[in-house]
DNA sequence: CATATACCGCTTTTT
DNA sequence: GCGGTATATG
């Protein structure tokens, strides 16, 4: 974050140097509640923890009274960082957290007020999806058209506005069939939870406002401790969020404060402040309300409101872009960015032919860039879709540009870490039947799916856990095999278990996973994938020894949290010179010089799903103007004219958001209306309907001209698909991978690409599977391949 | 009970 | 174009 510094003005206090007017308010205002509305960019990271800071320097508060609440964990680090760092002391005791972590370690020291215990394990969505789909099955309730997302998507909604099952059932209409059945599944799920000792994610949120609401004395421990919450993004908090900090911020009854405070004269309610930008609401999907932001000075009546509009982030074609996009939403407050520091460069805007040729694109401006000397942590490309990384990991890999995946969370994802989680999760929380599933045939032990389910039914019918039945396997009359088998596994957990809260992590997982044969299974196993897999294991080793060498006095509870509440945006190691490739979602709060917003294509952005969904497409206005906004100096707008979908190509339309940019800002390499399907050059799409017509031509051609192109219309579709093999269009990338083994070349080289053409070799660096020819392409000038992938043949 | 094969449905975004 | 599930076979 930039400051303009202003020698003039004077310096009376370090806290408030460099800061507008408005930014110096929302630092020294006091009272009891503050809504800071700051537009993006407006610095608003520095305020808040400008605000923190000065309310510790001045001795009005004391670190343990702050909590602030950022969006992710390493929003939280940064944050914590910047006070200590202005006050050049640590801050211990302060609360600087996301509203899961803050929540979670509420309930672990709570818990057990209310039927649960303080190792309770966190269900995240796939775990909760799991356990949904057992439900239905034993229910049979797929026969009333249930599925396990819908489940899972009515269970979240009902609880993030704190519903729960007999909220619920009061007003539900029990001469719906339907109706009851989903009931009898949201009782069932509750209960195993319960019984589980078990919370999903919306529940570290709901039973946390549940436990403040039943044990009023519980609430005012937290109400007389945080004297200061701040509160980022309010924008996207939930009812559930919004209510937890209504509990927070309530004036403390005396007769529920500990009886040697009483009478001590009244406590009043912390002060709160939020900050937010109701533009940049992206989350309503999953809950968020906005009218949280837009209500807030009735909420808290006497509250005082800030705008911040001055952007220090980006250049003014960058913010006109942003501010005529988000002009088309209708229902907001005006509020336009500006900045000071001038135009900048134009937006780049490219059309590509299929994603393939948009990736290479995207590739090539990265290496002019880095060529340039921006270096590739600096640059981030965004998308709306998970799946669309499949196309730019491709090209990123053969052009050998270092990257980095956001938010595809893969290692947490994959089974066999998930295995060794089961084994962790077994011994912290014997309780959890869902992690002894997973845990107890793998590695392959003989005890199947049969065998289980009588574990199982022998545990309900004596009324204890999974883990009780299986330590009495030796009564249920199952061969001798089985039976030493269960033992066995029975015998391994019980023992790590008397450890759990004392033994470092490493070596509860190396002990597991020794004694239970895990990792040699792997190894032994003749799939080749196995060996990849105990690889991953491995890593997870180091994990945890990274995560005790930070900690010296982690627990394994504290380990499973910390790795449970992970968001996709805590994966970004500033530190690591590669490319940022994430979602959308997951891009806001960051920004970056370089920011490539691809697929900007209707039915990916907004996308097709959001069509029918009230307030949908707003929303996607706001989500593509958020993405716009991180960018500080160099914007790319990309898009494909045809996109593989399920494996079938379909033809892909430029975005409405496009026309609501005005054309003077962006500058086409390669417009949308440059190519159709008939061959010719007519504008297409852009300002255009689809029945052809010409008008907004955006854009003029420079060099590429197509023979042929998919096709744009209706009409032409079924022709483009029977017609066009991809490998008349000359800048696509095919999308095979290949190996060229131990290719070796040396500059001066000529070479064959299936793409680009004859080139001839210029440089080489890297050693082995990493090295990388620089290659002079005869048409398409130099780039840079990844010999081992690159689709070529040496001449 | 384990392994191999065929098929279905699906993909929005996330703590 | 994949991953998970249902089915058949050893």
């Amino acid at each position: 974050m930039t400051f303009i510094l202003d020698p003039s003005e004077p310096t009376e206090s370090p806290l408030l140097a460099g800061l507008n007017p408005q930014q110096r308010e929302a630092v020294e205002y006091r009272g009891p509640a503050l809504l800071i509305v700051a537009g993006a960019g407006s610095g608003k990271t520095s305020v808040l923890t400008r605000r923190i800071a000065s309310l510790i320097d001045s001795r009005e508060a004391w670190p343990s009274q702050i909590l602030a609440i950022t969006f992710t964990n390493k929003a939280a680090a940064e944050m914590r960082e910047r006070v200590e760092s202005i006050l050049g002391q640590a801050s211990e005791g302060m609360w600087i957290s996301t509203f899961h972590s803050a929540c979670v370690r509420i309930l672990r020291r709570e818990a057990e007020h209310f039927g649960f215990g303080k190792n309770f394990t966190i269900y995240d969505s796939a775990d909760s999806r799991a356990l949904i789909k057992r439900i239905i099955r034993d229910l049979d309730a797929d026969t009333f058209g249930f599925t396990v997302s819908g489940v899972a998507g009515k269970i979240s909604k009902l609880k993030n506005e704190l519903s729960d099952v007999e909220s619920y059932a009061r007003g539900a209409n029990f001469n719906d069939p339907q109706e009851r059945v989903f009931l009898d599944i949201f009782r069932e799920y509750t209960r195993s939870l319960q019984a589980a000792n078990a919370f999903d994610f919306d529940d570290l949120i709901g039973q946390t406002v549940y436990l403040f609401r039943a044990f009023p004395q519980v609430a005012a421990l937290y109400q007389r401790r945080f004297r200061h919450i701040l509160v980022d993004e309010y924008q996207d908090t939930n009812h559930a969020q919004y209510a937890l900090i209504r509990e927070l911020t309530r004036p403390i009854e005396q007769n529920d404060l500990p009886l040697d405070l009483q009478g001590r004269g009244a406590l009043g309610p912390a002060s709160l402040t939020v900050v937010g930008d109701s533009d940049q609401s992206i989350y309503a999907f999953r809950g968020a309300d906005i009218r949280n932001i837009v209500e807030f000075e009735r909420d808290y009546v006497g509250a005082k409101v800030i705008l911040l509009e001055q952007n220090y982030r980006s250049t003014q074609n960058i913010l006109s872009a942003a501010n005529a996009v988000i002009a088309n939403n209708f229902d907001r407050i005006d509020k336009k960015l500006f900045t000071v520091v001038g135009d900048g460069d134009k937006i780049v805007g490219f059309t590509g032919y299929s994603q393939h040729d948009e990736a290479q694109f995207v590739a090539d401006e990265v290496t002019t860039l880095h060529g340039e000397g921006v270096d590739y942590r600096n640059m981030a490309v965004f998308y709306r879709t998970n799946a669309q990384t499949r196309a730019l990991e491709e090209i990123f890999i053969r052009s050998a540009i270092p990257y980095r995946v956001l938010g595809g969370t893969k290692f947490y994802e994959r089974a066999e870490i998930k295995d060794a989680f089961g084994y962790l999760i077994a011994v912290a929380n014997p309780a959890d039947p869902m992690a002894l599933r997973r845990i107890m045939n793998t590695p392959k032990r003989g005890i199947g799916g049969v065998t289980e389910a009588n574990l199982q039914s022998w545990a309900d019918a004596h009324g204890v856990t999974l883990r009780e039945s299986m330590r009495a396997a030796g009564e249920q009359g199952f061969g001798p095999k089985i039976t030493g088998a269960i033992l066995g596994l029975t015998k391994i957990l019980d023992e790590v278990g008397e450890t759990a809260d004392t033994a470092p992590v490493p070596d509860i997982l190396i002990t597991l996973l020794e004694r239970t044969g895990f990792i040699e299974a792997l190894r032994a196993s003749r799939d080749p994938q196995d060996e990849a897999r105990a690889e991953n294991v491995e890593e997870l080793i180091a994990v945890t020894k990274d995560f005790q060498k930070n900690n010296p006095e982690g627990t394994l509870l504290e380990f499973l949290t910390e790795t449970s509440l992970v968001a996709a945006a805590d994966e970004i190691d500033d530190s690591s010179g590669t490319v940022s490739l994430m979602t959308l979602h997951t891009a806001k709060g960051l920004e970056y010089d370089a920011v490539f917003l691809t697929g900007v294509e209707e039915d990916l952005l907004p996308h097709r799903m959001s069509a029918n969904e009230p307030g949908g497409p707003a929303e996607e206005r706001r989500l593509f103007y958020v993405g716009i906004t991180r960018a500080r100096r160099k914007l790319y707008l990309s898009l494909a004219m045809t996109r593989a979908q399920f494996g079938d190509v379909t033809v892909a339309m430029p975005s409405r958001y496009i026309q609501e940019i005005p054309p003077e800002l962006i500058d086409w390499r390669q417009s949308p209306g440059m190519a159709t399907s008939r061959g010719g050059t007519q504008p297409r799409a852009l300002n255009v309907r689809r029945d052809g017509g010409s008008s907004g031509s955006l854009g003029t051609g420079s060099g590429y001209e197509r023979t042929s192109a998919p096709g744009a219309t209706a009409l032409a579709r079924a022709a483009a698909r029977a017609a066009q093999p991809k490998t008349e269009w000359a800048n696509t990338v095919t999308g095979k991978v290949r190996d060229n083994g131990d290719l070796t070349l040396v500059p001066g080289d000529r070479i064959r690409h299936t793409d680009f053409g004859d080139g001839k070799v210029t440089a080489v660096t890297g050693v082995g599977p990493k090295s990388v020819a620089e290659v002079q392409f005869e048409k398409v000038g130099r780039k840079r391949l990844l010999i081992k992938l690159a689709p070529i043949e040496k001449l």
